[in-house]
DNA sequence: TTTACTATTCGACATGTTTCGAACTATAGA
DNA sequence: TCTATAGTTCGAAACATGTCGAATAGTAAA
């Protein structure tokens, strides 16, 4: 029904890379522009380099890289090159996606 | 704000939780009974027994009682002893709290 | 081209997780 | 009290994850 609805194997996927105090930190710094009750644009507006996200972590950067994998890999994430640097943004559907599991999705 | 905010070591082990496939069919299974846009009785009309969760997963019943531990200590599931059988049901805010943080409390 | 900056890959190690079967506990009923 | 049913606990094995430092790769600027 819902078009945003999320196969169970994507979503256990990614509630196992939320499952992580570091990652969801990470997950959550992305976020954090979206006021609640707007649209912010996402793909634009919340663009963080991998060294700022991994401002304040307190981890090594190899580690770093290692939780951004997952959370790419898991599709939480979307991650592209721009010059020395490498950005990261929330995957534009899965805040809605998510929210519908806990939401619609779930039942039946 | 919220009244049901959660604190991110709390929601990590949700999402823990959440991140293992035998895991996630249980929590369908006990969410199952929720129409969209009603209000329905967790407490009273889904519980579940332990047997019966277990049901087409094809685990021991060891390990779907560890699973079942983790899902209660994470704070998703409560258990119940009634006569012989365990009981088992969806913590009753734990819907909202978790639908609230992709939709608002994620976001400042 | 050399250097500096940014990030990823690799290998290793320690720690956690998933799973099972066997042994055990709790309850209800004959 | 004995038996059957329903779950849990325990110990062990196999596998997965988180972490680091060292080595490597991509980009920009001197």
């Amino acid at each position: 029904m819902s078009n945003s609805k999320i196969d169970d194997d994507r979503l256990t996927e990614m509630f196992k890379a939320l499952g992580n105090t570091h990652r969801l930190m990470i997950f959550k710094r992305l976020s954090s522009c979206c006021q609640p009750g707007t649209q912010c644009d996402l793909e634009q507006a919340m663009a963080y380099s991998v060294g700022e996200l991994g401002e304040g972590l307190d981890i090594a950067s190899s580690t770093l890289s290692h939780h951004l994998k997952e959370l790419h890999r898991s599709g939480l994430i979307e991650m592209e090159r721009q010059g020395k640097r490498v950005v990261c943004w929330i995957a534009p559907e899965t805040l809605n996606s998510l929210g519908n599991f806990f939401n619609a999705d779930i039942k039946r």
